[in-house]
DNA sequence: TTGAAAGCGATACCAC
DNA sequence: GTGGTATCGCTTTCAA
């Protein structure tokens, strides 16, 4: 069905019918009605994507991310697809699983749906797709990764800072054995996460032991790289999850092993998802603004009118330590 | 950029370059590599909105769910997802917060991007709308609620047996004061999940006490539910939750005022959603076959060819208790 | 194997 | 106020 029908049985031409739909121009009070009557009887929806061709535009953003499972991606669009709905924008949103081969694919998705804006908040990254994204002439925020250019906004968190406050705190708690759990190590933010560790680590050197393991993002993941460490023979009094998601799963693990947190063993997460704080002991972690992104990515795509169309084209997080119950004093010994 | 500027360069003509792009007819090798190097060079991306429009198909499908944050949601998304990537097919989410209105704006959406199969999976509804999924012409699925008709198949969860075997256990265990913790009871499916419960426990009217309470989907919301029967005077033995995501909260609760799990107070949830082995102590639940869910909605909307073409307009499932360590022997008195 | 031209369902500009 | 029509970027006959 299409505006010819409707048009038709208003016995009005598509013109008018387009205009009383849109309300872009007067229409005689008279035939809208019947225009409106017609709609609702024949249960007229316009078609969207012709609309968009036709028009030119779309109000379509693009949001890609990387595991909608670990609630930081949840929060994230949530905050960027309700500032999209209170302005009339439809969000789509696509995941990646951190593979850059859906990166890939899901950008080009979106390239094709023509949206006017793209948000990637993701991890992995591939390239060419960088390279394609600077040269493109559509707003875009990248998060964690990514090339300057003028039509590119950044959104960094200073990852490091984070992981050096939790480090410190746990090394002043007395902790002198360390683990790390990440994911992904292949990609390069993920990887520099566990730089910032060892690195961080380094300054010990000599007083401190530390490694790290890697496992999938999730609970699932955070388990079994725990249960590595504890096979290993490598027994930390603390361990730092590069996530709060991860985290739930090393708690487990240690729970299951009998060793009890925080008096055996420290642990923290990253993030401050909401989780963090309905687990069981309450998860010492790092703060980062979920929800701030998603407004700041929006923000970024879509320039307000009140707003100074923005100046820096770059926004940098600060993240805070937030010390809860997963961590105290290091045991006398193991 | 489009296809003229792509065949301009190729010195060929459109209809070539969407031949080769699309496969759909022989072109001499020599020039199908020419408009290949071409659509490189350019980063050249076929507009999908076009695409579709002219063809007059869309390898869309919808889904709108009521509450991506609850795992429940996600878990079946991602089956769906997951099936029609594998078949090309793109997928467009809703959520809508358990809104009746934003179901139906959603709803609209969807038809308007001429989505060409949805599904439903909410507890909200509409009647005028769901009147309108009847009469279109469009495969839908629908979940937990609706009215029948050729084009729409419907899977239902017997919750009721769920929350029996879930009472018959805590029954059976000794427990004779129970509370049931739910959100939205003004949603027909929610409410009917709140009368199970009740019309299960008339069947030990006299010996047992019970009582139910709602708040808000989620953890917080259970905990703030607990909160009120802890409040209120009504010390319940066992809670039994409509779905993990809110247990969460009220094993918080519980926690924090003291009282232990299963010693003091049985709780269950509902679902058994992934993070419900990850909590302590792990969640007495009832299964849902979550991923099953989404696979059986993305049959019921692209008979695969193999398949018989969905005999059965309906899907049924049986949910299952699962006990973990929530759940134990009522305690001698409070 | 390739090109020309007729739609697809809207918007928007130009007349009347 | 209202109608006619070019146009958006593509797919799909129909000819050549």
């Amino acid at each position: 069905m299409n505006l010819e029908d409707v048009a038709r049985r208003a016995r009005v031409s598509i013109s008018t019918v387009s205009r009383v739909l849109n309300n872009t121009a007067p229409v005689k009070n008279s035939t809208r009605a019947r225009v409106l009557k017609v709609v609702k009887e024949l249960r007229y929806h316009p078609n969207l994507q012709a609309r968009s061709l036709a028009g030119g535009k779309s109000r379509t953003l693009g949001l890609i991310v990387s595991n909608l499972e670990n609630p930081f991606f949840l929060d994230v669009f949530r905050a960027f697809e309700s500032d999209a709905h209170h302005q009339e924008y439809e969000v789509l949103v696509a995941n990646t699983d951190y593979s850059p081969r859906r990166l890939v694919s899901s950008a080009q998705l979106m390239m094709g749906r023509r949206v006017v804006g793209l948000a990637v908040i993701v991890s992995e990254m591939d390239p060419s797709l960088m390279k394609e994204f600077a040269e493109l002439n559509l707003p875009i925020v990248l998060y964690d990764v990514g090339v300057p250019a003028k039509n590119i906004y950044k959104i960094r968190v200073n990852y490091e800072k984070g992981i050096r406050k939790a480090v410190e705190y746990l090394h002043s708690m007395g902790h002198r054995r360390m683990a790390f759990v990440g994911h992904h190590t292949g990609l390069a933010p993920l990887l520099d996460r566990k730089k910032s560790f060892l690195n961080t680590m380094k300054q010990y050197s000599g007083q401190v032991e530390f490694t790290p393991a890697a496992d999938r993002d999730g609970p699932e993941g955070g388990q079994s790289a725990m249960r590595h460490f504890l096979d290993s023979g490598f027994k930390p009094t603390a361990v730092i999850c590069v996530n709060d998601f991860m985290a739930l799963g090393v708690l487990k693990e240690l729970r299951e092993s009998g060793l009890r947190v925080p008096e055996d063993v420290s642990v923290t997460g990253y993030d401050n998802i909401r989780l963090s704080e309905f687990v069981h002991p309450p998860l010492t972690t790092v703060n980062i603004p979920r929800a701030e992104i998603g407004h700041t990515a929006f923000q970024a795509l879509v320039p307000s009118v009140e707003e100074h169309p923005s100046e820096g084209r770059e926004f940098r997080i600060n993240p805070e330590l937030v010390i809860r119950e997963t961590t105290g004093p290091a045991p006398r010994s193991r």
